[in-house]
DNA sequence: GGCAAGGAGTCATCCGATGTATTTCTCGAA
DNA sequence: TTCGAGAAATACATCGGATGACTCCTTGCC
């Protein structure tokens, strides 16, 4: 194993045995590579490959600090590695999603604070009528964010949040092509948000699904056959699978 | 911005952009750091960070080379990362994991195919009744990895295998601790196997969802009160959930 | 045709020097 | 005493070059 590699791992046990806590700081370059074995520079390429996933957090002229290790950090990690993924996978994210969202919902409905469902109620108002591509699709990504939020688990709020981004860009093709699609999201946002408001779980899960499956419904629809079969190949020997 | 990150938007944008398809072999360090206006060190960070997430994928004396960039991929880094959090997040784990289990355990009942189906039969009675504590984790994973595959999105595999490294450890301890637990994981599998045997997704989902909160439940007590509320910190100020 | 030695190409690692950003300390003015 | 400018210390950023190790391919022998 290459000594960067092994700098890695070496790090990685330092912070996983408790020896290097949340916040802490690292020995400086050249004595954490002494006591590693290696030279400087490949000590770097260690810390650097950490600093990408938000393990390290290096200040040029202060010190190499271990972040917080809060979920939330996996969040930016996921959503660089996402970013790679090409088009012909959004179905599988929107797959995914489609499982997550109506859960992470129905979770927000048992336990979102009511100031949060107010917040989310006020996001919705502050919408203009007029109001441009780019902010609806803010305005929905938040809406989806504090519903998120609101079910109290940031991993859902990150893995949530890594995977929207993908389905982001589908969105603004929808946004583009499709005349009653901003109408009809909004109108799925209120509703949505009423359920919360409501504490029902069921209902707040069940439209949910709907709001993600519109999406989703499109979107197989417009890549068509070649989309249709990418989702889902696996199943490409499954009966009855193969009359579409 | 240092130049390192500068180099890693650079490397970034050119597989984004098409100029570097996966698979496709990178110019050699020394033109490559030339072309992008920095020194073979600083380019070598970068490289090391965009290779532990497994976007490149350097060899020794060969060259380097973007990998095939498909969502199975994302499993490392994620698992990766997931390592990284502390024991008092894997409530927050396994809350995920009981959304997207019984999701893609319905997906399989549909998707997955009759040679697949019979695969996941054939690995649940591999398992000798003797087993050792490694053998049962193992069959366990290896279970719930073939019912993810069985769903035909990659993108689910990857992220439950990625959620189930904490929850590994937390059922290691349930061995360890709890007499029926073994038994009654047996037959819960069984269960689960039958329902996609017979294509009944409901029940299926169902039968996964049992599953995940068996552990849940366990671990929530075991954990006691203070893991309780750390699995829910945004619900602190809700009505009914300070009465502890 | 098979195989092993040799050479070219490429990454791995190190060293030492210099540049730059941040923090801390010093010291004089108000 | 308080405060701010500037110097000093500290730590990371970047560079160029040298050497070693590994892979692959060519070449020539058997």
């Amino acid at each position: 194993m290459p000594v960067t590699d092994e700098a890695i791992v070496r790090i990685k046990e330092m912070i996983l045995g408790g020896e290097l806590a949340p916040g802490a700081r690292l020995p400086k370059e050249a004595d954490l590579a002494e006591r590693l074995g290696l030279s400087r520079n490949s000590l770097r390429e260690a810390v650097k490959a950490l600093s990408l996933i938000r393990v390290l957090d290096v200040r040029q002229g202060d010190g190499t600090y271990v972040t917080s290790l809060e979920p939330e950090l996996l969040l930016d990690t996921l959503a660089f590695v996402v970013d790679f993924h090409r088009d012909d996978t959004v179905l599988h994210f929107l797959e995914v999603r489609r499982i997550l969202e109506p859960g992470a919902t129905a979770l927000a409905a048992r336990a979102m604070p009511d100031a949060q469902v107010a917040a989310l109620g006020e996001l919705l108002a502050a919408l203009p009528d007029d109001a441009t591509l780019d902010e609806l699709l803010a305005n929905d990504l938040e809406f989806h964010r504090l519903i998120a939020v609101g079910s109290g688990n940031p991993v859902l709020v990150s893995l949530l949040d890594g995977i929207s981004a993908p389905t982001t860009r589908a969105r603004i093709w929808r946004g583009l092509t499709e005349e009653g699609a901003v109408a009809r999201t909004r109108e799925q946002h209120r509703a949505i948000h009423s359920a919360l408001a409501h504490r029902d779980a069921e209902l707040a899960r069940a439209l949910a699904l709907v709001h993600v499956c519109g999406v989703e419904r499109w979107l197989r629809d417009t890549l068509g056959d070649a989309g249709a079969a990418l989702a889902r190949p696996a199943a490409s020997d499954t009966p009855g699978s193969a009359g579409t």
